[in-house]
DNA sequence: CCATCTCTCTACCAAGTGGTAGACAGGCTC
DNA sequence: GAGCCTGTCTACCACTTGGTAGAGAGATGG
């Protein structure tokens, strides 16, 4: 069995990916963990708090899932196409984890705060790998600026799925390849 | 002035896109409207009574504009383009609502019910129009499907600008070129 | 055996939620 | 003028919200 801290965050990240951060309250993510509300709040001091550890927790698995696929390369597969399968792999398996990306944009500042605090390093090595090991600031900023649009085009493709599941239209294999085809185009562009 | 009554759509389509439908309280529409609470409630009984109010609203202005666009052809231009073009021009002036249709999604089936009622019939009538007069119901269904996937696809559309705005990397004009090509790419697909 | 620390609990609280009841002002028709 | 309808209001209700205060159970270490 998990520890009590992880459960209360899986159960967190579910309820704020599916019905939204502010509509999901301490109780709401108290009663699925099977626990009382105020356990919540002595592990995470506050519902702030709670969103920042999961915001952390969700970009750190995913950050982790995207190095394990650039670290393991397939010869004939370019780091890029690695980095889409892995994220739609990802987007298949656990959909609230990118789904929750866009969902803590729009609770306020202290949300997307802790949401750039937990990007930043993991843009900042991405951006100069992107950009090579002797660029200037200019040429790295606009890789920042690049992937930055990438990432919201993979969170914007989770979030079409998932409405497509809900208007049920179930996405189809088909549906994936043509996604999968956009994505590597958007990125080699 | 406009109404009253439709101030309290302009005012609760606002708030439902920019911060969700349960984020915004009837209170903060009413303050907003200049208002008391009771006021809506006397023109809309119920808090589910104003979303599906909302969602009529919006739906029908999104699909006269739709319809104004196809209805005026240009000579050299398909109607798929001017769709996409008329789209993309609703989402600059109000991407309120094209991102609440991905909101209301999220809060019930009361709410998704309300979009699928009002968005049936139309969404009939271009099924048959797309599949031609005389297509039998498994071309007709496949038509809607298409539909269907390309509305969510530019709903997703909307989303990645309001979360690349959100994220302080503000759409450009390349951007929208790029999205605009993707779009008649989709649909002629 | 006691003290301390960790973790979860019960019992509250003030503020805010959607919603009801009913008063009141102004215009309409008879 | 009497009665009714429309639109807005004040006052209130039961319930939920995030959060505080503090008790108690159990382990750990001196």
């Amino acid at each position: 069995m998990p520890s009590t801290c992880d459960r209360i965050l899986a159960a967190a990240l579910a309820g704020f990916a599916r019905r939204g951060v502010e509509a999901t309250s301490l109780d709401d993510v108290a009663d699925a963990v099977g626990v009382r509300k105020q356990t919540i709040l002595y592990w995470f001091g506050s519902k702030d708090a709670l969103v920042a550890g999961v915001v952390t927790a969700a970009v750190a698995e995913l950050g982790d899932a995207l190095d394990r696929a650039v670290a393991s390369p397939r010869p004939g597969r370019p780091p890029t196409v690695a980095v889409v399968d892995e994220v739609l792999r990802l987007g298949a398996r656990r959909p609230d984890l990118l789904v929750l990306l866009r969902e803590v944009t729009r609770v306020g500042p202290s949300a997307t705060g802790s949401l750039a605090e937990s990007i930043a390093p993991r843009l900042d090595g991405a951006a100069r790998a992107l950009a090579g090991p002797d660029s200037g600031p200019v040429e790295r900023e606009r890789a920042r600026r690049r992937l930055l649009e990438a990432g919201a085009h993979v969170i914007a493709t989770a979030v079409e799925a998932e409405l497509l599941t809900e208007l049920g239209v179930a996405p189809d294999r088909a549906w994936l390849r043509r996604r999968r085809a956009d994505l590597l185009a958007a990125l080699a562009r």
